[in-house]
DNA sequence: CCTTCCTTGTGAAGCTTTTCACAAGGTGCC
DNA sequence: GGCACCTTGTGAAAAGCTTCACAAGGAAGG
C-alpha cells in the first residue's frame, strides 16, 4: 500500500532524493531502465534498501524488468516536491553566501533565488547576477512580499536566531541553516542544518580512532 | 564501562561535535559547569541522549553538579581527535572551495589548509592567503609529499572519482566531497558528503507534505 | 554529621530502520 | 504458448538507536 501520509524517515527521504541525482545521470546515458541493484551501487546503498524507500510511496517497478528511468525520475520530482519551483532567499553574502548563489544544482533543481539579503551599507543595493542585493532590516516585510517560502541562511551565528524569527514571522516555512547555532523555531517550521565543522570532525574521529576501518 | 573500541554511531559522533561546538560558547560566557539538560538544550537534543553519548567514552560527570565545562571540552577534543591539527588540502577552486579556503570555522578548529590544487592553468601558480595554487595533474605525489591526511573535494562530479583515486593513493583517508556523485574508496578510507541539493530537497518534501509538521 | 536536593550513569524497554528471503509477477526466447 | 529467467514488493527478523526510569553518588546547608 503507498502510503503519503504514514510517517517516512528523513533518511529516506535523503536517499530518494539521492536516487532522483542518479536517474538524471542514467537519463543522460541513454538508459531506458534500471533494476534496483544498478540504482543502489550508484547511490551508494543496497537493493534491498532502494526497493523499501521507493515501496513506500508505491509500486514504480516492472517485476523482471527494473523501473522505467524517466517515468521513476517524474515519479521522485512529485514526491520531493520539486516538479514545481520555489522560491529561496539568501540572507548573509558572505563568501559562502556568494557561492551558494552561483550554485548551478540549484536552479537545475528548480530552487530559485528570488532575493538577496545583507545588512552591510556597502552591499545593499549592489548586483548579483540578476539581484540587487536589499537591507536585511526590511527582511520581514521583503520576504512577505516576495512570496518565499525557503531561506538559506548565512549570516554569522550571533545573527542567526534573529533573521530566523523574521523570517518564520514572514511565513517562511523552510530554512536551510549554515550557521553553526540551533535555531529555535515554532512548530511547522523546518529547519535543516548544514554543519562543515561537524563533517570534518567526523572524518577527524574516524582517522583518529585506533583502526579507522572503512 | 568506557568503550573506545565498541562501534560508536555517526549520529553519536555528529553530536559529539555538536556539543563541542556548544561548550566553547558556554566557555566563553564564563560558564564554570553545565548539567546534560542545558547542554541538551542548546544542542537541539535530549538530556539523556547527551548522558548517553558521553557514557560510551567514560563518565565525565559529578552526579549532583554536571559537567565541568573546560575538562569536558578538553575530553571532547581527544575523542574527535581535534586537540591536534589536521593537514587538509582544497582540490577545485570554484566559488564553493574559494569560500571554505577562508571559512573561519574550519582553521579555529585545527583543520589547516596545507595545500590547494586546481586544473585550471589560469588558476595553477596564483595565492590564495598564504598558499599558491598547484596543478592538479601532480596531485598524488604533492599531496604526498605535503603530508596530507584529509581533502576536501570541490571539483565538478565528472573529475571527482579521479580525483579521489589520486588522494587514496597518496595515503589520504579521509575526503570531504562536496560533488554529487558517490565516490569509491577502498576500506580503511573514509568519505563525507555534503550534499547541498539533497539538503534542500528535504525541505521541499517537509514543505510540500500535506501538513509539514515540525 | 545528617538530611535534602540535585544530577549523573546505565540497564531495560520501546521504537525505528535496515536487512533478509521469498512468493508473485512479468519478460523474452524458442 | 510454454518455459526459463529475472526483478520487484513485502512480511518478518535482525540490528541499531533513543527514551525511560531509577539507583547511586555527590553537593550544600543547617
Amino acid at each position: 500500500m503507498p502510503a503519503s501520509l504514514h510517517k517516512v524517515s528523513d533518511s529516506a527521504i535523503r536517499r530518494l532524493s539521492i536516487y532522483l541525482r542518479v536517474l538524471g545521470g542514467l537519463e543522460r546515458e541513454g538508459e531506458e531502465t534500471v533494476s534496483s541493484q544498478v540504482l543502489a551501487d550508484r547511490a551508494g546503498t543496497t537493493a534491498a534498501q532502494v526497493r523499501k524507500d521507493l515501496s513506500l510511496f508505491g509500486s514504480f517497478g516492472k517485476r523482471g524488468l527494473g523501473y522505467l528511468v524517466t517515468t521513476l525520475r517524474d515519479e521522485l520530482r512529485g514526491i520531493l516536491g520539486v516538479s514545481r519551483k520555489w522560491r529561496v532567499a539568501l540572507v548573509g553574502i558572505g563568501r559562502m553566501g556568494a557561492a551558494l548563489l552561483e550554485y548551478p544544482h540549484f536552479r537545475a533543481r528548480g530552487f530559485e533565488f528570488a532575493a538577496v539579503y545583507d545588512s552591510d551599507p556597502e552591499k545593499v543595493g549592489s548586483r548579483r547576477g540578476m539581484l540587487t542585493v536589499e537591507d536585511a532590516q526590511v527582511l520581514e516585510e521583503s520576504l512577505r512580499e516576495a512570496g518565499i517560502e525557503i531561506v538559506v541562511l548565512t549570516v554569522p551565528a550571533a545573527a542567526a536566531q534573529e533573521v530566523a524569527d523574521a523570517a518564520v514571522r514572514a511565513g517562511v516555512r523552510g530554512i536551510m541553516n549554515f550557521a553553526p547555532v540551533a535555531l529555535k523555531v515554532p512548530p511547522g517550521v523546518r529547519v535543516n542544518a548544514v554543519r562543515l565543522t561537524v563533517e570534518l570532525e567526523v572524518l577527524s574521529f574516524s582517522l583518529g580512532s585506533v583502526a579507522g576501518r572503512d
